[in-house]
DNA sequence: TTCCAGGAGGGGG
DNA sequence: CCCCCTCATGGA
């Protein structure tokens, strides 16, 4: 047999899904629980419709659904979701070292599904902003008017707005879909990008580089910062400190202190380049723990 | 009524 | 640099 076709065969089976037309098939989906993925707080844009979730990312749409213990993800865009979903990533190597850590075997076996998407930048950057200092329905809803207000229509639903649109709203505007005192940083924000801001440049930057330059952005500080590395551009070597990280921390046998900025570098000298992988996982944990006790069982 | 939610900006020291 | 206050909004 010709070496190429030894290449492809090998890449095949350890391919963990299929193309087929236009669905994604996921045989093996120890690694894909589209629950884990999608309420784990880095996407806002879905839909629960019974047994079948539709997604919005960008100006791409999909439909995913459980069928016959597989996950089919059904798109036009197949390849854009191949990408989004980051469907090559070997997360059985990813949990394998990730549950040596102490307090965190719980959390894998709780979202052992969850997986950290590949989302756009900018509508990271955006929705971020909005996030901060919010609850998560809440600005699910805000985005959602956001995108009805200037998203371009396309398919039957509305995309995320481009920058362009972002940068020429007024601000009122902002402040009528309910985005508060944040309507004028997503404004600032929409105009600097717009005209200056090199987002294609954060890429190429190490993290600490990265997150100074995102923090230059108004609405932008050290958390959204991080969200935005991790759910946009897949840096992992840092560990988002929101208020439910915050609580967490000290159950984590992590050496006692008040300031933030510490308590985040500890956790990413512990984890290293395994940190944005590893607060997910505890993040969707401990809230979800949190829900359970309170409602005493049951959960969205 | 007060507290909380994937916090950040700004002033004062 | 750190500390402290304020910033809309709506659900619990």
């Amino acid at each position: 047999m010709d070496k190429i076709l030894i290449l492809r065969l090998c890449l095949f089976l350890y391919m963990n899904y299929k193309k087929i037309n236009n669905k994604i098939i996921i045989e093996d989906t120890s690694n894909f629980n589209i629950a884990h993925i999608l309420d784990c707080g880095q996407v806002f844009r879905y839909l629960n419709c019974g047994d079948c979730y539709t997604l919005y990312a960008k100006n791409h749409k999909c439909l995913l659904q459980n069928e016959n213990d597989c996950v089919i993800i059904n798109s036009k865009d197949i390849d854009f979701f191949i990408e989004y979903f980051d469907l090559d990533r070997d997360y059985t190597k990813i949990k394998a070292n990730l549950e040596k850590y102490e307090y965190l075997d719980d959390a894998l076996k709780y979202g052992s599904g969850i997986r950290i998407l590949n989302q756009d930048p900018i509508e990271m950057i955006i929705s971020f902003i909005i996030s901060a200092n919010n609850n998560i329905p809440r600005i699910k809803l805000i985005i959602e008017k956001l995108c009805k207000e200037l998203g371009e229509y396309i398919d039957g639903y509305y995309a995320f707005p481009k920058l362009e649109a972002l940068a020429k709203a007024e601000v009122s505007l902002y402040k009528e879909i309910g985005a508060g005192y944040r309507a004028e940083y997503i404004s600032t924000t929409s105009k600097m990008l717009f005209d200056s801001f090199d987002i294609d440049s954060i890429k190429l930057m190490d993290t600490k580089l990265a997150r100074a330059e995102l923090m230059k952005l108004k609405g932008v500080g050290s958390k959204v910062a991080d969200c935005i590395l991790l759910f946009g551009y897949h840096k992992t070597d840092l560990f988002p400190m929101d208020t439910w990280s915050i609580k967490l921390y000290n159950q984590l046998g992590m050496p006692k202190n008040n300031d933030i900025k510490v308590m985040s570098n500890n956790l990413v000298a512990h984890y290293g380049t395994l940190s944005g992988y590893a607060q997910q996982y505890l993040y969707y944990y401990i809230r979800k723990i949190k829900n359970i006790t309170k409602t005493g069982g049951s959960s969205e």
